[in-house]
RNA sequence: GGGUAGGUUGAGCAGGUGGUGAGCUCCGCUGACUGUAGAUCAGCCGUCUUUCGACUGUGGGGGUUCGAUUCCCUCCCUGCCCA
């Protein structure tokens, strides 16, 4: 179990229990579901984003209409996004400078800039509970010398972030980067872990690097910050097996689009492994999605049932099956949290390896045993 | 009954005026998806073969020709117009 922990983390709009899963909700929602359902999934906080949010509807907007909780009626914590990912994933359609980053629209390529002062500024606004400090993220694969300057210039951005910021009801989380070289991890967790922040997230993974890359660079960060006891948080993992490769290296949140993306696309996460739900084979299946499950779609409805709404393309098939997924990830995330207590996380951690994978072990058997 | 336009691989089409028709879109099958430009994308989708490739296929039958999807005859089917 190594540095397996777990915590309470509290916030203006209720405490989150950890080890936890965040649903992310870029545009102000957590696509396909309402706020009633995020609440019967388990979900305790969500995320928001700066970048898209910024853009359509306008964070000013957002601020008129009362906040981002009140806007989307989700009255439950909210993390938001500092438009950091958007550097990476909308590569094309921006040009980065030491000052910020200026982005053609994705809607419709007019320019529009986010430095870590706007980026502030924009989450501010928004009033999330907790704001991420704008980062630059990267291809763990470039050449060192690229992963370098992205995190050097990460590091001036973040000092820049906190001196900006000014809500004293809202957390700000730095963001360490340096790809998948230990050294420069290490000198990225000295670097955010020197500064007031609130937290302390690990960006760059789950971006190309294979589950042995990921595992060793949480392993370098999580010797590096030692006993330091502010919440960490591993951005944009994942999968049911990589829950388990970082909390048992000390991570406290987790967000991902997968649960909600992939369940869009007909793939359902069980306590059986995984389905896809357009495969021929589920027509004619009367069994819920998983008999395990206590949500509203598998109480209520067959595997036929979604298996024919994906094919007529149903709307409905999108809620149903985000509304599992979410389901299914937020209660092994409470199923995490309560076998740490109950010393039975081995055998957790055994079975949904098995049904989803390797949770990528080192090359070398680190962190073996407690 | 007369006239006219057609009949192409599950569906809908493209093409083809005597010399290699397996091209498209649906449908279907499978896979992928990790701080959401994603209810998306990719592969396959006549038969055989892992691949290369080979073979078959333009409504049926017949004819002309070295060679027919193309030209001729005939039959069947469909739409429309006339009676």
């Amino acid at each position: 179990m190594g540095r397996t922990r777990l915590g309470r983390l509290q916030t203006p709009h209720g405490a989150v229990d950890t080890p936890q899963f965040m649903p992310v909700g870029t545009q102000a929602t957590v696509k396909s579901l309402t706020p009633g359902d995020l609440r019967a999934s388990g979900t305790q906080i969500i995320l928001g984003n700066t970048y898209h949010l910024s853009l359509r509807p306008g964070h000013q907007r957002i601020a008129r209409l009362g906040g981002l909780h009140r806007f989307m009626g989700w009255d439950g914590p909210i993390l938001t996004d500092s438009g950091g990912f958007q550097v990476f994933s909308l590569a094309h359609l921006r040009r980065v400078d030491d000052d910020g980053v200026t982005f053609a629209s994705h809607l419709d390529g007019s320019p529009h800039r986010l430095t870590p002062e706007l980026a502030m500024e924009i989450q501010e606004a928004l009033g999330s509970d907790v704001a991420m400090s704008f980062d630059q993220l990267v291809d763990a694969t470039l050449p060192p010398l690229a992963v370098k300057e992205a995190m050097e210039r990460t590091h001036l951005w973040a000092e820049r972030c906190l001196a900006s910021h000014t809500r004293p009801d809202q957390a700000v989380f730095g963001i360490v980067q340096g790809g998948v070289d230990p050294d420069l991890r290490r000198r990225s967790v000295a670097a955010i872990a020197g500064l007031p922040f609130d937290g302390i997230a690990v960006g760059g993974l789950s971006v190309g690097e294979s589950k042995a890359q990921m595992a060793a660079t949480l392993d370098v960060v999580a010797d590096a910050l030692g006993d330091d006891p502010r919440p960490r948080y591993l951005m944009g993992v994942g999968s049911p097996a990589d829950f388990f490769a970082g909390v048992e290296r000390g991570i406290d949140l987790f967000d991902c689009v997968l649960p909600t993306r992939v369940a869009r696309n007909g793939q359902l996460w069980t306590s059986q492994g995984k389905l896809n739900l357009r495969n021929a084979r589920f027509m004619d299946d009367a069994e819920p999605v998983d008999p395990a499950c206590s949500c509203e779609t598998c109480r209520n409805h067959s595997r036929a049932y979604l298996a024919h709404l994906f094919r007529a393309e149903e709307l409905l098939a999108y809620r149903l099956a985000s509304l599992h997924n979410v389901t299914y990830t937020l209660d092994l995330m409470r199923r995490i949290r309560s076998a740490v207590s109950d010393g039975s996380y081995a055998s957790l951690r055994e079975v949904v390896q098995a049904q989803y994978g390797s949770t990528g072990r080192t090359d070398k058997p680190a962190l073996s045993g407690r």
